[in-house]
DNA sequence: ATGCTGATTCGACGGATGTCAATATTGAGG
DNA sequence: CCTCAATATTGACATCCGTCGAATCAGCAT
């Protein structure tokens, strides 16, 4: 088991928004292809079940992060559960660290409420 | 988790959600294999830059439909353009009609509502 | 019917993707 | 140094996916 955490977490949480503007809201406009890339690369990295899970398993865990050896019980291989941790780490959605033995992933703050506001044109 | 919460952030449209009760959000707890499959299979349908050029134009054009003819301009051939429409009304993200010698296509209604959910955990 | 226009379907091709076993890397401990 | 445990990388393989041209279908008009 992971060692505890120091409790010394990144309180970093500005008002709101203030991260990663890929796009405007796909109902304001339509998109150009530039704007288009980039918002698919993001929505694409979260087009798999199995990396679906593991992001999951990121967000909801206990401090916004968790250890790959608390989250490889996905139903897949090792190797393919670091593949789809490096997948998602490419898209921008996941960051991580090493801990000593253990490395830890967590959510890139942000891309949450970033990819929630393509989809709803809420406050805007 | 360090989050405040607690400020006016910008009103939520209806406190109902409604519709497409797919999954939970992502950071409340962790998907299981089968909610993981539902979720992935919207965002693999947004996952391609044509595909959400050709949801954006129709979420964004007036009255919430479009043409086919209004939207086949997005550096593809008209096949493919038609191939990816169907690949959107097969994962439940838009829907078309015929009406005389055009087709015509629209966001299901919640759609984007229900997937924001999952992004953002706004209900809570 | 014949033709025309808008849209879908078919068939094929090349490239991307998910998966695994095997191997390599990294750090901790003896 | 050597060994072990945790991750990452490599290489191979089968499948999926985006794309196109050609063919087909569906209305509308002459």
């Amino acid at each position: 088991m992971p060692t505890s955490r120091a409790a010394e977490l990144p309180v970093l949480d500005q008002p709101d928004e203030g991260v990663a503007p890929c796009c405007p809201p796909l109902t304001e406009r339509p998109l150009d292809a530039e704007e288009a890339e980039r918002a698919a690369k993001m929505f694409k990295a979260l087009g798999d079940p199995v990396r679906l899970r593991l992001f999951s398993l990121v967000a909801s865990h206990e401090g916004g992060e968790a250890c790959v050896c608390d989250i490889s019980d996905v139903g897949v291989s090792q190797p393919t559960v670091s593949h789809h941790l490096k997948k998602l780490k490419d898209a921008g959605l996941l960051s991580s660290e090493r801990r000593g033995t253990w490395v830890y992933y967590r959510v890139e703050p942000g891309v949450l409420a970033a990819m929630g506001q393509v989809l709803t044109a809420a406050g805007r």
